[in-house]
DNA sequence: AGCACGCCGACT
DNA sequence: GTCGGCGTGCTC
């Protein structure tokens, strides 16, 4: 008889700890999921073994037995210590971690189901000669898999440098040793044609593919045959991380700047620092690959933490482009009230005529975004969250751009009734219309939430303008992320204050990011592309170190102030949001925890803040107050344990009216 | 969460 | 006297 503890599989605070059971299939192991009789109706429930003892030694009472061991699949033992690592480090359920391991989707009903990249015509693509620089790169990636060594590398390469190749050549590596490759991939470049380069060199039958496009039992599949040892290659996003290999050689995060490594839903994990968790179990490599690393992987590479590799050269050559800063407050002076300056209309007429294509971007969709009364001052707010609406043309609504919520515009004042209703603040709708207007004859195209709602329609815009049919597009940031190898000859900024005027720590880093990043799309071949920032901030660090390409001097500035304010990768931000339609309640529970907390003789000075209203003060209907915490490194885990034991209370006590949700390190304070 | 136990009112 | 209302509390 063997002796199991559980999860059982039931998303509930009160159940959140681990069953014991006898078992008398001595088959059972670690990771195995299980049958058991729970509760007093002794309802048969899934649970997930976290471990195997051959005696009941904490002398538990009343047990009960396993009723089968299913055989479908065992999960490896390094996911099963993910989840335990995923509760304490992010203050989560089991169940939650354990629903990040399991087989995403569902089980095929009956019979087999076509495998979506079984069929992808593909011709064979055998290694090029590297460059001088891949080969330091490829021989110092290839010891350390070689030698076992756990590392974690930042390879720092600029765009088209021949990142690809490498991560290619770490994973043909593992494979040579019997050890699976996982490589991630922001999900908006998880195109056909990313997953084609590794299918074309590895072949079809060796590469499994995980992304939120598979229908849930295509992601099973995938899930099973990395599961069965079929498949020795995942190309993933975010959640790939969690891929069941048995015994991993290398992980690697593309992009690794890229926000969507970050988690928006519970568990609210982060997948560099996962990933590297999970290397450091299975003895893996960790390849953290970007353009831009961001100011946290910079630091750790400094600080002795990663292993920095840098890749310098163009692989194609094509010379960086013209970056020019437009100051639009002297436009302003010279008369231009328009959202164009006069140099981003020329270098747009130069660039058209030369039969090449622009992209305009700004990080803003609608048409405008707020909605005001010239005679009051009135402006219009959603009712459940507060925030300006934003004026939609296309539907002629105003949209809630949090929880979705649309109401008809007013003509005249709800507060004055004024009749002069004005739109402030231009979105890409309004950058669409002017430049379908300014650019008479040229297709112009839109490309963001409200055009790619339907299915495959970003794909579709997309091909278009990779095959010339689109002259001008415009977009948010998915433009930033999402193309390559157009005959893009211009790159225009429209706002670059967008980004840098949001009330949050990194506002500086992201700008900065996605300026390099949009600019990185001007250009082709041997021909220098073109491009415009329009700023009201030119003498900002970000827009001119961006404008500048210069990823250093950036970063010695950031860095400098990020251990000025005690921000990351200094601390570690711990942020509780307490969320209620009372606000009242929201505010005392905030501040009873806040007294706890601080009042708790973990807490330095100048490291617990006192509870405010959140930069969303009212979302869904719900008042929310948050309060941060600047943890030290070594104190994180102490104060994690401690808002655990809150949290456990706050459940058992039922006398909380809000609800406490817990964030380390957030991506956004919204 | 989900389910059984339990202690109240309106029915045959 | 009993059927069933959902408030309460536990789940190896």
């Amino acid at each position: 008889m063997k002796y199991v503890k559980v999860v059982i599989d039931q998303v509930s605070d009160h159940v959140d700890t681990l069953f014991t059971y006898a078992c008398p299939d001595d088959s059972v192991r670690t990771g195995s999921v299980v049958k058991v009789p729970f509760g007093r109706g002794n309802r048969l429930k899934t649970a997930y073994v976290f471990s195997v003892e051959d005696d009941n030694s904490e002398g538990i009472k009343g047990l009960k037995e396993v009723v089968s061991v299913e055989d479908a699949y065992v999960l490896p033992e390094d996911l099963v210590e993910i989840c335990r690592w995923m509760k304490e480090r992010y203050v989560c359920r089991y169940i939650d971690a354990v629903k990040c391991v399991i087989p995403p989707g569902a089980p095929p009903k009956r019979g087999l189901r076509k495998d979506p990249y079984g069929e992808m015509d593909v011709t064979e693509d055998l290694p090029p000669e590297l460059t001088e620089e891949q080969r330091a790169v490829v021989d110092e990636i290839d010891t350390a898999l070689d030698t076992g060594q756990k590392k974690v590398f930042l390879l720092n390469g600029v765009t088209s440098s021949g990142k690809t190749e490498v991560y290619m050549r770490a994973a043909a590596r593992a494979l040579e040793q019997g050890r699976g490759a996982l490589v991630l991939v922001p999900e908006i470049s998880l195109t056909p044609q990313t997953v084609a380069r590794f299918v074309a060199r590895f072949g079809s039958e060796n590469v499994a593919v995980l992304h939120s496009r598979l229908t849930k039992g295509q992601r099973y599949d995938q899930w099973m045959r990395i599961r069965n040892g079929g498949a020795k290659i995942l190309i993933g996003a975010r959640s790939g991380v969690f891929a069941p290999f048995e015994r991993l050689g290398v992980i690697v995060l593309d992009e690794e700047h890229d926000s969507s490594y970050k988690s928006d839903m519970t568990p609210k994990y982060d997948a560099i620092e996962t990933a590297v968790k999970r290397a450091e179990l299975s003895g893996a490599v960790v390849i953290l690959g970007s353009a831009t690393p961001s100011v946290i992987s910079r630091y750790n590479a400094e600080q002795g933490l990663y292993k920095e590799l840098r890749m310098k050269k163009r692989y194609n050559k094509t010379p960086l482009p013209h970056v020019h800063v437009v100051d639009m407050r002297e436009e302003l002076k010279k008369g231009n009230k328009t959202i164009f300056s006069a140099r981003l209309l020329d270098s747009t007429r130069k660039t058209l005529a030369s039969g090449k294509q622009a992209i305009f971007f700004l990080n803003r969709r609608g048409y405008s975004s707020f909605i005001s009364c010239r005679s009051c001052g009135f402006v219009m707010k959603c009712d459940v969250c507060g925030v300006s609406l934003t004026y939609h043309r296309s539907s002629g609504m105003a949209e809630c751009h949090y929880c979705g919520k649309k109401v008809p515009v007013p003509k005249v004042c709800p507060e004055c009734g004024g009749r002069y209703i004005k739109y402030f603040g231009a979105g890409t709708e309004q950058v669409e219309e002017f430049a379908k207007q300014m650019f008479e004859g040229y297709n112009v195209a839109r490309l963001d939430l409200d055009t790619t709602a339907r299915k495959g329609e970003a794909e579709r815009i997309l091909g278009a303008f990779k095959k010339g049919k689109i002259h001008i597009l415009v977009g948010t940031q998915l433009v930033a992320k999402g193309l390559d190898f157009a005959n893009v000859g211009l790159v225009g900024v429209i706002a670059a204050d967008v980004t840098l005027n949001i009330p949050d720590y990194r506002s500086a880093e992201r700008t900065f990011q996605l300026i390099v990043q949009s600019s990185g799309r001007a250009g082709r071949g041997d021909e220098a592309g073109n491009v415009v920032i329009q700023t009201y901030s030119p003498e900002e660090r970000a827009v001119r170190d961006a404008a500048a390409g210069d990823y250093d001097s950036f970063y010695r500035h950031e860095i400098r102030m990020r251990k000025l304010t005690g921000y990351p990768p200094f601390t570690d931000i711990i942020r509780l949001v307490f969320c209620c339609e009372n606000s009242r309640a929201a505010l005392a529970e905030a501040e009873a925890v806040y007294e706890e907390i601080a009042g708790s003789g973990i807490a330095g000075s100048f490291e617990v803040f006192s509870p405010q209203p959140a930069y969303m003060a009212k979302l869904n209907g719900d008042y929310r107050f948050h309060m941060l915490i600047k943890s030290p490194h070594e104190r994180t885990a102490v104060y994690m344990d401690l808002i655990a034991g809150i949290k456990e209370r706050r459940t058992e006590s039922k006398k909380t009216a809000s609800v406490m949700v817990v964030e380390l390190n957030p991506y956004s304070f919204t």
